[in-house]
RNA sequence: GGGGCCGUAGCUCAAUUGGUUAGAGCGCCGCCCUGUCACGGCGGAGGUUGCGGGUUCGAGCCCCGUCGGCCUCGCCA
């Protein structure tokens, strides 16, 4: 007689010293085996961990015959007594280390071929075989974590949500193609030769619409498809949480957003996030972190440095400001110390990874204490309390010096790194450097989370290719109410009701306020070049929903995927997929994307380019 | 789309200046072993060096092409 495996009694991982003297079933995995000849012993592993079972010959010859032709991933299910272990072979590396299960009776369930990678969470594989194995890759404890946690999180919106009166509506994946943002995927339409549908970047004005069909709060967990390359951070389809709601100000927005992340990083991690959440205006993030989306938990803040240096002989320096730009610096506390290896040298010094990104190079000063002019002289330093030496330090007189130490709050022992180029460059320059240091003189504390609204984005920003302003969130943002006037005298001055969550240095989550006049977004499709007859053509439907009494509304997009990433510690996105593709866009395991037949294909009225080979 | 790095045993990696029979660890297979938990001991099998072409007396190594992976810039409202 099988054992009845649908009659399992609980989890291997799960199995405890309560359980001691009763009988158990479980069923898993093969995870080890040790054969001692005699006694044989199995770790077993389920969801839920790892439990050893112990197959002895002598009470249980018949068990301990199939044990020894077990091998790694068999499928087994045993029936057994739990007994607690004598103490000296008690395992605390294992949760289940204070037990045993003395096996009885075991089926076989199924075989396993010998796996390609093993079964453990320090492994050391590339990712293409993880992906083309993902079904054992996801057997490992940590990848079963993650989508644990995945599917915690998601029940933890539904709940959150449906507390707060929200109703989660779905929306069409069939949709239509929308200019701006990124490449549309395209799915041809066989009943309309030569047109097409794209899958939805986003439920965007799906969900407005949805607003002023009355439906006054929305959310939805849903797929977007975006057909650019991939990243680290970054997979063409993404699980967004999508939320809108109507009659609303920003700070309703905000604090819905702030109820539902103080309550996963509660009942998730255990951990309290303090509300309500810092709120940092764009331009405040831009100055001091160069970035709109800081990771505050260090400081190396940037300090504006131009005053300084355009008194300097530096032609970097003056050349720059000379042509409109900035010299800023970031001040490296005891900075001093590092070797000129680390700073310029090295192929992954500091310099060449800012030249990786387009800087001309890095200066940099490190700053000392003053030698007194001759070895008997009194008062060391009184005059000028600090010397600056190296890089480009015979640039700055003792003056000058004095002045970018007060500048920048520069003592012995720091190092100044010095930016100098257009705003936009220094800034991007900066941050990176900040991110950089940050991670290599481990300023980071462990175990902090910093979470951060950033807001009072600009609406708009200029292209210099194309001549042309382009929505810095997207074009049904709104302005705020006392900048509408920008619009007409100095668009790029106009601020937006716009905001985004930053997490760590992680933009988590964004969103604003909507345009719910017609008049207005016209005028910003407008701004954005789109004729009027354009706008028509691609958001016509928007804008006569706009003439049929909109409510004002607003509302953001997280990012599933990316909260996963956070909550569970990981440093790829790929991790909290259950099955995610490579940075191709390629599936290694249903090796998708592939050819379709020629009838398919004439169905849909599509015929490949010559030069796409078969 | 641009640039860089990489592809050798099931896995992770070696292989001197282009030179003998391409090695190691882990895994795998067999035998032995009654308290292991990274069990241990002995023995063994396992290779079209991604693929195609070229240079050379000789190519894992050099050159060209191609496929794939990773990183990076662009892109990602």
């Amino acid at each position: 007689m099988p054992i009845a495996y649908n009659q399992r009694t609980c989890y291997c991982g799960q199995v405890g010293p309560h359980q001691a003297g009763q009988s158990v079933i479980v069923a898993g995995w093969v995870h080890n085996r040790r054969d001692h000849g005699g006694m044989v012993f199995i770790d077993l592993r389920d969801r839920e961990g790892l439990v050893q079972l112990k197959f002895n010959p002598e009470t249980d010859p018949k068990a301990h015959e199939t044990a020894g032709k077990l091998r790694s991933e068999f499928c087994v299910c045993v029936r057994g007594d739990v007994a607690l272990r004598p103490q000296s072979m008690i395992n605390p590396k294992m949760r289940t280390g204070t037990v045993e299960i003395n096996v009885h009776e075991i089926d076989i369930l199924s075989a396993s071929e010998t796996p390609r990678f093993m079964v453990e969470d320090e492994i050391n594989v590339n990712d293409e075989l993880r992906l083309e194995y993902r079904f054992l890759d996801l057997r490992r404890p940590t990848m079963q974590k993650s989508l644990i946690t995945r599917h915690r999180a998601v029940k933890i919106i539904r709940d959150y949500f449906n507390d707060q009166g929200f109703i989660e509506i779905e929306t069409p994946f069939l949709t239509k193609s929308t200019p701006e943002g990124a490449r549309d995927f395209l799915v041809p339409s066989r009943k309309q030769p030569g047109m097409f549908y794209a899958l939805p970047q986003s439920p965007q004005l799906f969900k407005q619409l949805l607003m002023m069909s009355g439906f006054d709060k929305y959310m939805q967990i849903v797929r977007c498809f975006r057909d650019e390359d991939s990243r680290k951070d970054r997979q063409p389809e993404f699980t967004q949480l999508d939320v809108e709601m109507s009659f609303v100000q920003v700070d309703d927005v905000l604090n819905v957003a702030e109820g539902y992340l103080v309550r996963v990083w509660k009942e998730i991690l255990g951990v309290d996030v303090p509300r309500p959440f810092v709120r940092m205006s764009y331009q405040n993030a831009m100055d001091d972190y160069g970035i709109d989306r800081p990771d505050t938990r260090y400081d190396l803040r940037i300090k504006d440095v131009t005053a300084v240096c355009r008194k300097t002989e530096f032609k970097i320096f003056t050349g720059a400001i000379e042509k409109g730009g900035v010299v800023r610096c970031i001040r490296v506390p005891g900075g001093a110390d590092m070797s000129q290896n680390e700073i310029e040298k090295a192929d992954n010094s500091l310099q060449n990874i800012l030249k990786g990104i387009g800087a001309g190079g890095l200066p940099y000063v490190k700053v000392d204490v003053a030698q007194p002019p001759s070895a008997g002289s009194s008062q060391p330093g009184a005059a000028v309390p600090y010397a600056l030496k190296t890089g480009v330090a015979k640039f700055f007189s003792p003056e000058l010096t004095a002045e970018l130490c007060a500048a920048t709050g520069a003592q012995a022992g720091d190092a100044l790194f010095f930016a100098a180029d257009t705003i936009d460059n220094v800034c991007k320059y900066l941050a990176r450097l900040r991110e950089e240091v940050a991670r290599r003189r481990n300023l980071i504390p462990a175990g902090l989370w910093n979470f951060l609204w950033v807001i009072d984005f600009p609406l708009l920003e200029h292209h210099a290719e194309d001549n042309r302003y382009y929505a810095v969130h997207h074009p049904f943002t709104s302005p705020m109410d006392e900048d509408v006037h920008l619009l007409e005298s100095d668009p790029l001055k106009a601020r937006a009701k716009a905001y985004d969550v930053v997490v760590n240095g992680v933009e988590l989550a964004g969103g604003s306020i909507r345009i719910h006049r017609a008049d207005v977004q016209s005028k910003i499709f407008k701004l954005l070049s789109l004729t009027p007859e354009e706008a028509e053509l691609k958001f016509g439907f928007l804008l006569k929903a706009l003439r049929h009494g909109p409510p004002p509304h607003g509302g953001f997009a997280m990012g599933v995927d990316r909260l996963v990433m956070l909550l569970c510690g990981l440093d790829s996105l790929q991790d909290t997929f259950s099955f995610p593709k490579t940075a191709e866009g390629y599936c290694p395991m249903t090796v998708a994307p592939s050819p379709v037949d020629q009838k398919q294909l004439d169905e849909l009225s599509i015929r490949l380019a010559p030069s796409v080979k078969k």
